[in-house]
DNA sequence: CTTAAAGACTGCTAAATAACAGCTAGTATG
DNA sequence: CATACTAGCTGTTATTTAGCAGTCTTTAAG
């Protein structure tokens, strides 16, 4: 059972505001679930029924079209929210998929429960609107960028994204992704990433054996897609 | 000066809430913003002091990359918000331009204000927070419409939301746009905008003469995105 | 250990898309 | 009225990207 007195994530909402009286009642009836790697536990279409935080792992988080070709949209680590407004308003069907990348375990709330606390609660509502505009503007930073950036571009990109997001221990990210999954994360395919990534091997930038993937020179890189990105927003 | 009283924006927040005693204290120090043709009234990468509401109007919300090239993240239109967490938040710098697609009006709100608003004023917290939340599943799917359409769907999925967005009258969209403007919103060039729409008109598709755009066979123009839209979502 | 399966990789070809250059029509301006 | 400007349009070419087929490699399972 993954306590919140306990947890480490001084990022998540929740913990933040945990000495708060409604939230300490509210934490009275939290699930905690198991999640084994490449389990999932949204199916995008499915009714909702509640919301999820990662307590500790590494998480996909995937939309499908008709057409059956994935899309990831984001990535997800401890302290992380997954579900969107699953946790409460009026959307019937989750419009997202996720999958754990590796074991995780992960802090579930029903919708009702959530959407009591929040409503009684301002100082956290407000939190979660913040986390949502922010996420909101990424997301429209993320639209520029597949518009715009060539698709090397973009693996690059990508890249950064995964070296900031999920670190590196000894030149290597600390996450273990195909190149299928860097593909559906970029807007290209299994080849053209592969084709990418061998040319930057070549020319020193990256680290890349199998799975184990990293980057060398993040300068470089990052000059490399400098027209697209501004300090503004670093 | 727009009255919150006499506004008909059912769908803006404010007016939702505008019975509430606190909304009403804080309407006192509201101002109204008259904005012409082609007006930017936000820029990318400057200072933040507060956010806007449409009265009554067409705004286009745009980023740029430092390579100068504009994106079209969305478009506002009467009721709608603009200009993100600039209202309250830590980000010190608005991350959109905004510009008027024609003479329109704003109600402002200043970002010290309304985070007083939204911190004594839960309910209307909670909606923001939804309405957050609704925007960021729009532009994951946008995000994944990017990545994976091709350029003809793109073109038709943004004329299909053009219409749905703003409407039509006489078979014609009521807004005026540039085949630059559609170009910017699809992530393509305006050459193939070009291309595109005379394709769709050659089969009897759509009207386009000059600026006077609109749908002549939606069924046809959903058909053809089809494989990458599902029921659920509409 | 053996085998199957998934992932990684390469070269080749076809298709999609962008870029360029020039042309036309409408319209605003002095 | 002439001029210049903007937007729209088209054909051609160059570039980028995707798709396919086949091989090699690693990993996982029996």
């Amino acid at each position: 059972m993954a306590d919140c007195t306990q947890c480490k994530n001084l990022n998540c909402l929740i913990k933040i505001h945990s000495l708060d009286k409604n939230v300490k009642d509210f934490l009275e009836n939290k699930y905690t679930i198991k999640c084994k790697k490449s389990q999932q536990f949204i199916m995008e279409g499915t009714p909702v029924h509640g919301l999820f935080f990662t307590y500790k792992g590494k998480i996909k988080v995937v939309k499908t079209g008709a057409n059956q070709r994935e899309q990831i949209v984001r990535f997800a680590k401890d302290g992380d929210i997954i579900g969107h407004r699953g946790g409460f308003g009026s959307a019937k069907y989750y419009s997202i998929s996720a999958q754990a990348l590796e074991d995780s375990i992960l802090c579930y709330f029903s919708k009702d429960d959530l959407k009591q606390l929040l409503l009684k609660t301002p100082k956290l509502t407000f939190d979660f609107m913040l986390f949502y505009a922010d996420e909101l503007n990424e997301s429209e930073t993320r639209v520029r960028k597949l518009a715009q950036m060539s698709v090397k571009e973009r693996v690059i990109d990508t890249l950064l994204l995964i070296d900031k997001k999920f670190g590196s221990t000894d030149g290597l990210f600390n996450v273990s992704l195909t190149r299928k999954d860097y593909a559906e994360y970029s807007g290209t395919t299994e080849e053209q990433v592969i084709r990418i990534f061998s040319t930057l091997k070549k020319q020193g930038l990256i680290n890349a054996k199998g799975r184990k993937i990293g980057l060398k020179n993040s300068e470089a890189l990052k000059e490399e897609i400098s027209k697209h990105t501004l300090d503004i927003y670093n």
